[in-house]
DNA sequence: TGGTCCATCAACCAGTTGATTGACACAACC
DNA sequence: GGTTGTGTCAATCAACTGGTTGATGGACCA
């Protein structure tokens, strides 16, 4: 006999968890370690039960499917991607360019859970067939890519960095890079050290008065690109 | 009874392709195709076989397991990926910013087939799992990346670019950069338009003479914007 | 003409997979 | 005390999965 519908979704109010909650938790959680370890291509309901150290029977009263556990696991994963570290009591906040805080509280997430980035990885990649993940990472990007943007629009005012930039496409950049330079490091740690490269960029936005002088300064000379692309 | 190992590997040389060459591209251009519907998570060696319109025993006497058929798979999205636009008969080469004509060079690689997107993900993926896919990779990002710092070095003595930049870690920002945007596009194609962000990567690298005057400033501003992204 | 590979297939196998079922313990409620 | 709803499990199922086997036909060679 078809089961009732799953029990209560994660409530989002203040109230106490429940033990659905709790389960529910359980099992995302198992989830997420074994697709870390073996991939959605390796992910079998079994061993996620059995992680969470309850029946297979227990799983499916909590989600219809295993599809249904992978549509959870994308909001578990959503989450995790936006948490931001917890700032030090006496931490004064580092105003001078917020671009590099950017940067640098995102490197903390990653490092926070060296599992984040295959799984995230995982499930954009699963993104190109499951419309529900594509959707959710669609807006997870367009939300970055704004506060993102802000943040260049108000540096830029500040003159902590270059007035001429275009804040909308600027912010594509700077999270390009950063999804990149993770999808790198995944396939090889040792690659290169995120601060050099954050350095890097950092100068490529800093205002030009601040930059160093060029090299042997002659004549310069004002050339000026004016074909469109391609 | 254990058959003898795998027939001939594919043929680097510029010999006749032999039946089995064909076979093993016939089978790996099915397994492509499928990875890319339905990911290494749907992948199944039956359907590669019936895709290449053979039966499963000939699949496994072209590839030992469905592992190997995988490995064969990174090799083939390795060379697809290092695959570069013919040149034009008369096309005159841009010499200006050479970076332009790479990123130029990335987006034709992934607009001549739509399905690299998925597949080259789906296998980067798999290489935090998979040493072998891990090894392809690592070696193509240092490869790649090699090229580009190159490209910068020429393009800073020429002067197209800013000579404030050091090569090594520019390169990570802009392979970075293509990896980022690549996945962005993948999630949501409308995301942005590479064009315009390019634009706006090439401004940063752009040398200080070149650049916009900074607010308030009197001289002349050679000002090149054409388009605002979105 | 007979032998030897190469390439291919239909049929098969053992183990796995997602999902279901019916039973049961427990607590809350009436 | 009886009823009802929640949470859990052992057992089971049908479909699937990667991989194997023995046979077969054709090409090449002696």
């Amino acid at each position: 006999m078809k089961r009732s519908a799953a029990p209560s979704a994660p409530r989002d109010g203040a109230t106490a968890p429940t033990t659905a909650d709790l389960r529910r938790e359980q099992l995302l959680d198992a989830a997420f370690a074994l697709v870390a370890e073996r991939g959605l291509e390796g992910l079998r309901t079994r061993d996620v039960a059995a992680r969470a150290g309850v029946n297979v029977a227990t799983l499916h009263y909590y989600f219809a499917s295993k599809e249904d556990l992978i549509v959870g696991l994308v909001d578990l994963v959503r989450a995790k991607f936006t948490a931001r570290p917890p700032i030090p009591a006496g931490a004064k906040p580092r105003q001078e360019l917020s671009i590099r805080a950017h940067l640098d509280a995102a490197w903390w997430v990653f490092t926070s859970d060296p599992r984040l980035d295959s799984v995230l990885l995982e499930l954009v990649s699963r993104s190109s067939r499951d419309p529900v993940a594509r959707e959710a990472f669609r807006t997870l990007h367009d939300d970055w890519n704004r506060i993102v943007a802000d943040e260049l629009r108000a540096a830029a005012s500040a003159g902590t960095i270059r007035s001429d930039l275009d804040p909308i496409a600027g912010a594509r950049v700077v999270t390009s890079y950063i999804i990149g330079a993770r999808l790198q490091l995944g396939v090889n740690p040792m690659a290169f050290v995120p601060s050099d490269v954050d350095d890097e960029l950092e100068r490529l936005l800093r205002p030009a008065g601040e930059r160093q002088a060029r090299k042997g300064g002659g004549a310069p000379t004002a050339r000026i690109r004016t074909s469109k692309s391609r």
